[in-house]
RNA sequence: CGGGACGUGGCGCAGCUCGGUAGCGCACCUGCUUUGGGAGCAGGGGGUCGAGAGUUCAAAUCUCUCCGUCCCGACCA
């Protein structure tokens, strides 16, 4: 491609509303431009990166057995009704109706679309399978941000596999996991697979691939004695034990004017450790007291995901005071009946506490909290935090951003079961195929790898996605030779099949290196009289930015040797 | 959905307080000079000032409504 009339507008100053680094980056170096909240025009630049991505997932999905489909993304609501995700989907799905009024979404993941595919599957000798598609999805985020990172309109590789029992789901799940390890090794990006919360998508196993950055969204636990990983949403940690004093024989009510934090007690003397933290949710309609330890902090997924509650919310404070009688500040579970109420496992056999009284301006002390809270469960409900030690093996866990890059999880029946994906086993029995759902967001991997390899001058891509692996930048156009030279450095670079971009642009040299460096395109070849006088071209890797003096007739031979590794 | 900010040529911004008919830098076009790290000079094109309504002799500027965009939080396979 020769730079003259290749179409990458690059700007100097990156649009004032973009933060993440990628998102100025691709912007500025004519990637992408943004058509409205959420959805982005890719251009030639991010296409090419784009399709590099897209063969690579290709590839490996081939490796493991995938086969490509492609599915419609305009779907009835019935079928979403019938999985129950039209309900629990909410917002995220963009819905609408065809002229006969009859009710429609666009497609937000595909689990009910590939069940319904499957129920073609009528024997267990077609078993395993396993199926993919690269699509488009459309999800209406409630808040689009950092540019490619999370958008409402995006591609997707999502694969489904289909098999006859445990074992076999177990070794597709394997075989994906291997094949993600694989794809965003061959992306340069090091995704550290960690434990998930599988969320509405329903499942067990689920494991994402995360890729630690700034820009990152998610939360992400990792002990670096023992590689141990989680997701916030389901991490744990081990707590080093606390000696209570032993509770008198009933709470005491005391007054406490115009204290409504966990921090205010504490300085009236109420160590945080030694409070009961009531929080008060509505999960699916039924007001529940859920309740953590004072200096703990509640991680709603965790309580969504114990509950198996679809929807839920803190409720609010005019609920709060007609159930409880009070204002949140004062709330506790001394006495409640009426609610359910669920606790911490890091608050079971404490005693001596204190809580809210349900009283404005009262709390008690000395709380057995079995003895005097009639406790319905005790469940995993608290976020883990800096400094808490690994279950595993005891060293410290920290806790990074991270940018979720893939995810992976065994579905077992659930969509199988509901569209009716059954086959005949050897004996002739009917049997529900068990699912897998596997997922990797193209765009966000263009996004993700821009944020974990740029430099102050511009994105650096790895030679595996780069939208061309070589430029050759003609520093002085109006010199015959300069151009002659470059000319055939391109014709028998690109007869080896090596992706190169000519740029013989008649710029002035500052403009083309700084171009060529702001797009991050591995290799340069720089081409000036300078060291055609001496025989030889410039070689600059745009990593390292060492300049290397090729003799011209080795040019090709190097230069392929050197993409080709 | 709650909080905050912003909307003026492609990008970055000024002008708004105190109404008088739109300007700067970059980018773009033409010419000349220049050319190894974002050139110089000269000339030029491009903006219903987010939209609508109102106040006024007169609105980018004041008022109201709406729309859009970003940031924080909530939420998020």
């Amino acid at each position: 491609m020769r730079w003259n009339s290749f179409f990458s507008p690059t700007l100097r100053d990156a649009p004032s509303d973009a933060e993440a680094v990628s998102h100025k980056l691709l912007v500025r170096g004519g990637f992408i431009r943004q058509l409205h909240s959420g959805h982005y025009i890719l251009l030639p630049l991010a296409h090419r990166v784009r399709k590099k991505i897209i063969s690579i997932i290709e590839t490996e999905m081939d490796a493991i057995g995938g086969q490509q489909v492609q599915m419609p993304t305009l779907q009835t609501a019935s079928m979403w009704q019938k999985s129950g995700r039209l309900e629990s989907m909410g917002d995220i799905m963009f819905r609408l109706q065809d002229r006969h009024g009859t009710e429609a979404a666009l497609g937000v993941t595909a689990e009910e679309i590939f069940a319904i595919a499957a129920t073609e599957i009528t024997s267990y000798k077609q078993l395993p399978q396993m199926w993919y598609q690269i699509h488009t999805k459309y999800r209406d985020e409630a808040r689009p941000k950092s540019g490619l990172l999370r958008v409402r309109e995006f591609t997707m590789k999502d694969a489904y596999s289909f098999d006859l029992d445990e074992d076999g789901l177990d070794a597709s799940f394997k075989h994906q996991h291997e094949a993600y390890t694989k794809i965003f090794e061959r992306m340069d990006l090091k995704a550290i697979p960690v434990e998930a919360s599988s969320g509405n998508m329903g499942g067990s196993d689920s494991i994402e691939f995360m890729v630690q950055a700034e820009a990152g969204e998610d939360y992400t636990v990792i002990c670096n004695g023992c590689g141990y990983g989680a997701n916030i949403e389901k991490a744990v940690s081990q707590l080093d034990p606390i000696a209570d004093l032993e509770a008198p024989e009933k709470p005491a009510k005391f007054s406490t004017p115009n204290i409504r934090t966990i921090a205010a007690l504490a300085e009236a003397g109420h160590a945080a450790e030694n409070q009961i933290k009531t929080m008060v949710y509505v999960i699916d309609g039924q007001l529940t007291l859920a309740l953590v330890r004072g200096d703990h902090l509640l991680n709603e997924q965790k309580l969504a995901d114990a509950t198996g509650g679809v929807t839920i919310r803190q409720a609010n404070s005019e609920e709060t005071v007609r159930l409880l009688g009070a204002e949140p500040g004062s709330l506790g579970g001394v006495g409640v009946t009426e609610l359910p109420i669920l606790a911490d496992l890091a608050l079971r056999g404490r005693s001596n506490m204190t809580t809210g009284a349900n009283e404005n301006n009262f709390h008690l002390s000395g709380v057995d909290i079995e003895r005097d809270i009639d406790i319905k469960e005790w469940l995993d409900l608290r976020s883990v935090q800096n400094g808490d030690r690994c279950s595993e093996c005891g060293d410290l866990l920290k806790i990074v951003t991270t940018i979720e890059s893939g995810h992976i999880f065994k579905l077992g029946t659930k969509y199988a079961k509901t569209f009716g994906a059954n086959i005949l086993d050897e004996n002739g029995k009917s049997r529900t195929v068990l699912m897998g759902s596997y997922g990797i967001g193209v765009e966000r991997a263009i996004a993700t790898i821009v944020e974990t390899h740029h430099d102050e001058k511009g994105i650096i891509w790895p030679i595996t996605v780069a939208p061309f692996q070589v430029v050759i930048t003609i520093v002085q156009t109006k010199d015959e030779e300069s151009v002659r030279i470059g000319e055939e450095i391109y014709e028998s670079l690109s007869e080896e099949g090596i992706e190169v971009l000519l740029d013989d642009r008649d710029a002035r040299p500052g403009v083309k290196f700084a171009d060529a460096e702001l797009i991050g395109i591995p290799y340069r070849i720089t081409v000036g009289p300078k060291g055609i006088a001496n025989g030889v071209i410039e070689f600059v890797p745009r990593a390292t930015g060492e300049t290397a003096l090729i003799p011209i007739p080795e040019v090709t031979s190097y230069i392929s040797e050197i993409v080709r590794t």
